[in-house]
DNA sequence: TCTTCATAGTTTTTT
DNA sequence: ACTATGAAGA
């Protein structure tokens, strides 16, 4: 294969091998994604047929970009059946096939968090406990930690340590609940996220036919993100991949940032020792930063106790210095931030721009800004597309139709659009469905028969609901997705429902019902075009649920900057980066406390700076908008862990607050560090600290004034009456073009000029 | 049963 | 700021 000439020789050599099992540790921008690719190709242009190859990669996306690129290499038919996926979709994949030998169906529902949520507050319901101690969070995050580590309901309540420390929280019940959380899943024909692995186990471990055929299947098998896989995916993995099979597993250990879920650092820790003729290949030569970036990137993770020693370097040009700004608010850093994209993206793409921060939250200040100066711009993560209350409804009448045992989707749509069947109704079925072990459907479906007391009226409204899922039931199997759905969306109500409403929320839920029949519609077309002639909605079903890219309807090629987190950057590279909010409390998080988690999220700044290839910036803010309120904030310790020949403090030249940080160490360290010198550039708005005084007239000025035109979220367009302080209240009469004269209360009204 | 209003609690990161 | 819950009124 010709193209291997483009890899170095570690890297060839990595695709080389393939008589064993084989860890890779690849550093940052080492091209390990090159590396997986090409290997796969390889094997494919070696004569494996791609059915036999496993590829296990951390996101959807991951997946399908390593598919195009294999694609490139070895054309369309020859990589088609490769078994590509991240975990999660692989499993529900075999799952389905395998559904009856675990005692669920092949139409089983997948639960999303939210589902999940929802079922474990009627449990505690059920029984009857103190829902201020018995949070669904902490209950969700406890069964999921549980699952991760393939315990059980009764391996959990025979575990001393995990009661013992429920007992210090006082969730006696703990066990109970997830108990009853896993019965009641059963009895849904229902899967949550980690039953997906740990139905996968079982199946592997518990029916040894089905693991000889997988074994027989998956001759290759291939690992992205090694570091971050869990105990529950390292099990499958073994049972897979015995001692002596052709196993390959890539990750970094400096790059681990997903414990909060269960991810082992062990497991490629000791990866050598579970697969004791296991060969290693170590990439440490970064194509992707200049020396700068790696070597503020290597200073900072020094830092780290805990780690496999790596020598990453750089060869490409030494580059500027990462700079570190600090603002006054996170507005300032939001406006200091968007500005400096702009004037940077002269002769740029704003694709090669991307906003990293530690929490979807901190998004917002940067959309506004963006928008302002009209830059497009991109977010990843925060609210995707299918979590959407109307895509979610949409998406239950369906699940509901192709199982009709799935409590969640039906508690979701029964009542909506609106049906005359309330809460107390439900609480009734609710009850009469636990009691006779029932799913809420067949109690739905007769009430009478089930034994429901509720008047005739209610009944009537009941069995209405019923029969009709059951008239979509008819069509599941004989109409294709795009057409099935049309006809649910219709004959449901939902689609009138959001017509009906001419709020600007109403419009945008219409329009991303449209956008649901669209993507169902690609997703027929692009079935079809892979030789697949009929695709009913479950094969849709099954895909989203597990889809978090949101991107995959905006197709539009406009370059854009992109927005998003720490964590949702894994994986990829920008020219220029922006890391945003490094203050104590936030990067590092304030749940964090010990050291191990600080270090975790030392190595979430060490994946932050090493997207970057040519420019980095960092910033922090010393007061921030959180919870609804003003706190201030001290810089944070990383800060204090970058080489400072490596980063340039650009601030602006002001007296130093007099409020909060002054114990911080940065406090100290400042003094020493060099005086500011101008950048190459001059700001247009430096980052300089503003009187408060000024800051309020600031606002005064932008205010709306007589005359002006202006929209509102719920009344629509109008005209600006007057603005006037009355009763220590700032008040705006609007004129309203269909709602008419309202007085708003200037504080609160959301008000956009037009 | 539905709608509206007030209050209380909450927030890390994601498959 | 945002959501989720609860009470009161329609």
């Amino acid at each position: 294969m010709n193209e291997l000439n483009e890899l170095n020789e570690a890297q060839r050599e990595a695709v080389e091998y393939n008589d064993g099992p084989l860890l890779i540790v690849a550093g940052a921008g080492s091209g390990k994604t090159r590396v997986l690719t090409y290997k796969i190709a390889y094997l494919l242009h070696e004569g494996v047929p791609a059915n036999q190859i496993l590829a296990l990669t951390f996101t959807n996306k991951a997946a399908r970009e390593m598919k195009e690129r294999i694609v490139k290499l070895v054309g369309e038919s020859r990589a088609r059946y490769l078994w590509m996926g991240t975990f999660h979709s692989v499993c529900a994949k075999i799952l389905r096939h395998e559904a009856d030998k675990l005692g669920f169906t092949h139409d089983f529902s997948i639960y999303d968090t939210a589902d999940s949520k929802s079922a474990l507050k009627q449990i505690v319901k059920d029984l009857q406990l103190d829902d201020k101690l018995y949070k669904t969070n902490t209950l969700l995050g406890r069964i999921s930690a549980a699952k991760n580590a393939l315990i059980g309901p009764q391996e959990y309540a025979l575990n001393a340590d995990i009661t013992k420390q429920d007992r210090y929280d006082r969730l006696y019940q703990m066990a109970e609940v997830y108990d009853l959380y896993t019965t009641r899943l059963r009895e849904a024909n229902a899967m949550d996220f980690d039953d997906l692995l740990v139905n996968t186990c079982r199946l592997l471990k518990e029916h040894p036919q089905a693991l000889e055929y997988y074994r027989q299947i998956f001759q290759y098998v291939l690992i992205d993100e090694y570091q971050d896989t869990n105990y529950a995916q390292y099990v499958i993995v073994r049972l897979l991949a015995e001692p002596d099979r052709h196993i390959c597993v890539v990750g970094d250990d400096a790059q681990s940032i997903y414990s909060f879920r269960g991810a082992d650092i062990r497991n490629i820790l000791n990866f050598r020792r579970d697969y004791p003729n296991a060969r290693l290949f170590k990439l440490e030569r970064n194509y992707r930063s200049t020396q700068n970036i790696v070597l503020a990137a290597n200073s900072l993770i020094a830092h780290n106790r805990n780690r496999i020693p790596k020598d990453i370097y750089s060869e490409n040009a030494s580059g500027e210095r990462l700079t570190l700004t600090s603002y006054m608010s996170d507005r300032d850093e939001a406006i200091g931030t968007a500005a400096d994209i702009q004037r940077r993206s002269k002769g740029r793409s704003y694709d090669d721009f991307a906003v990293l921060y530690r929490t979807n939250a901190q998004s917002r200040a940067f959309e506004n800004e963006l928008r302002r100066l009209g830059v497009p711009y991109r977010i990843y993560g925060s609210t995707s597309f299918y979590q959407r209350k109307e895509i979610k409804d949409a998406t239950a009448y369906f699940r509901l139709t192709a199982n009709p045992r799935d409590n969640e989707a039906l508690v979701r749509v029964i009542n909506f659009p609106a049906r005359g069947i309330g809460s107390t109704t439900m609480l009734h079925v609710a009850q009469c469905a636990a009691e006779k072990h029932l799913p809420f459907f067949d109690v739905v479906k007769d009430p009478a028969g089930a034994g429901l007391e509720a008047g005739a009226a209610t009944q009537n409204k009941l069995r209405a609901f019923a029969a009709m899922i059951e008239q979509f039931a008819q069509d599941i199997d004989t109409l294709d997705a795009y057409t099935f759905a049309e006809k649910v969306l219709l004959r449901s109500g939902i689609m009138t429902a959001a017509a009906a409403d001419r709020s600007a929320e109403g419009v945008d839920r219409k329009q991303n019902l449209e956008e649901l029949l669209a993507g169902i519609h690609d997703f027929v077309d692009r079935r079809l075009q892979e030789g697949i002639d009929f695709t009913p909605i479950q094969d849709f079903l099954a895909e989203v649920s597990l889809l978090t890219d949101q991107d995959e309807h905006t197709d539009d090629h406009t370059p854009r900057v992109t927005l998003l987190t720490v964590h949702a950057a894994k994986g990829l590279e920008f020219k220029q980066v922006y890391i945003a909010g490094l203050e104590e409390n936030l990067f590092p998080s304030q749940m964090c406390k010990s050291e191990t988690e600080i270090e975790e999220e030392r190595r979430l700044l060490y994946v932050a700076i090493t997207r970057a290839m040519e420019r980095c910036t960092i910033s922090y803010a010393r007061q921030r908008f959180r919870n609804g309120a003003v706190n201030f904030s001290s810089p944070s310790r990383f800060l204090n862990d970058i080489d400072r020949r490596f980063m340039l403090i650009e601030e602006a030249a002001a007296p130093a607050p007099s409020f909060g940080w002054r114990n911080s160490t940065w406090a100290d360290e400042r003094r020493s560090t060099p005086p500011y010198t101008p950048a190459a550039y001059e700001p247009a708005q430096p980052a300089r600290m503003r009187p408060v005084a000024e800051a309020a007239k600031v606002v005064a000025d932008s205010s709306f004034r007589s005359g002006d035109r202006v929209t509102h979220r719920v009344f629509g367009d109008g005209t600006v009456k007057r603005v006037y302080r009355e009763n220590d209240n700032d008040k705006i009469d609007i004129s309203f073009d269909k709602s008419g004269d309202k007085t708003l209360l200037l504080a609160y009204a959301k008000l956009t000029a037009i």
